[in-house]
DNA sequence: CGTTATCTTGATGGGTCTCAAGGTCTGTGG
DNA sequence: CCACAGACCTTGAGACCCATCAAGATAACG
């Protein structure tokens, strides 16, 4: 059962970016502000819109972050993994956490307040630097999303999603590479822009070319290389190039 | 005529949010870093992929920041007015520039050695804490952006688009609201997710009713309002959704 | 006044969504 | 162990949105 924050481990910030290249007495610094806490699956970790009172970082499990429009549609945003941070981008702005957060697997978060977080940074400039890295990361990530949902075709943000999946959350086992936590045709979806019904017919045509395997709230992807090439592939139909087509 | 690095007036950074909060020493300290140079349309101040030496802020002008992929898909990522800033994800990340950067009017802009700015944040943490504030809210508008594209239809995609161009580069006349720089129906296909033609026919069908009217690389919105309607609108079919409507 | 870039509009086809039905797996309680 | 409910997944058929192909109109420019 979930039990009240708890004084966390130092160990912990060791492994995460936000803190790279600080000081001893900084991180008691850090570790001196923080509270740690348990986190089940199915959790709502925070809502859009509500108002943010602290930055929060994953140290075990997967928190889905997705948000909702006016219109009823929702876009899965990202999954956060251990080691990364998740409600940031509320710390900077008016209106609340700008997403919802769901735990996707039983885990363990730690946070800070929002004012110890800010005069942190400014007490240890590094940090904010890596913060602005962090934040950077993710708005190219974003951008390249943009591109990707403007000009390609449903499959190929398909095999992308999965690509991305795979590096950040795969598991290398013998049979191929395992995303390692439970998600379902209907979050593939809302990552791609397309409906359950696509990214199963989709990923039905793979599995009979035995690139990737799937099953219920699980993917194995036996062919990365197979699904790298849809991903970045070329479109085959390209009239203005010759390039030794036997001319 | 361009003519080369020049010192620039003080009086520029007053207007930019990156250095809000600062003292006048502080503000001293940047300016005495600082080149500035002209801009003339059409040219390329930089390229997707060519190494980061500079971190840029527009003065004066338009700029367009868009993206190219591997399969030359372009996507346009957003126009920078005078008071932003540009070309400042490099900074914090390998592979150099993410997008390219080009004039798309005549303009004026004030750059900083990337080292130089780096170590400015380092000495001033409240100018990196001002940057991330700038980030997040740039990481924020694609993240809805990235929503839109997944959950939207066209005609609701380029409504929004051209509301926030007019909030961002909108000119107030009598006939309504104007944006303020050129630009084609091939640039707002490319920032929607569509084709110009689409852009055309949509926007044909709109100055029929009056609410936009449309020219060469020109647009003038003239019912904001029913614009804005578009954009937000709930889909009018809506089976579950009885409401009063004579039953 | 020709050249080029931009814009408009029609016709057609294809990629995806929607609607619909059924199948499979998981967990639960008797 | 078995029955049952619920969540998740698969697959088919049809409709529709929008890209693509194609042709021409209009405006800027030298």
């Amino acid at each position: 059962m979930p039990q009240g924050p708890f004084r966390p481990d130092p160990s912990v910030l060791h492994g995460m970016a936000l803190f790279n290249g600080l000081d001893a007495a900084g991180y008691a610094d850090a570790i001196a502000q923080a509270r740690t806490r348990r986190i089940v699956r199915g959790e709502v970790i925070f809502t859009q819109g509500a108002p943010c009172d602290a930055c929060h970082a994953l140290i075990d499990g997967r928190v889905k972050i997705q948000q909702g429009g006016a219109d009823g549609g929702q876009a899965v945003l990202r999954f956060v993994g251990p080691g990364e941070m998740f409600g940031t981008l509320a710390m900077f702005m008016a209106g609340g956490y700008p997403a919802d957060a769901v735990a996707a697997t039983d885990g363990v978060e730690i946070l800070w307040d929002t004012p110890v977080l800010r005069a942190l940074m400014l007490r240890h400039p590094v940090v904010a630097l890596n913060a602005l890295e962090m934040l950077g990361g993710r708005l190219q990530e974003m951008q390249v999303r943009v591109r990707e949902l403007s000009t390609a075709r449903v499959e190929r943000r398909i095999a992308n999603t999965l690509v991305r999946l795979a590096r950040q959350a795969g598991r290398r086992t013998e049979e191929g590479v395992e995303i390692d936590f439970p998600i379902t045709r209907q979050e593939l979806g809302e990552m791609t822009g397309t409906t359950l019904h696509t990214v199963s017919r989709v990923m039905s045509g793979w599995e009979a070319q035995g690139i990737v395997e799937g099953g219920r709230q699980h993917v194995l992807v036996r062919k990365p290389h197979a699904l790298v090439a849809l991903a970045e592939d070329l479109p085959p139909p390209r009239p203005a190039a010759p390039a030794a087509t036997g001319g």
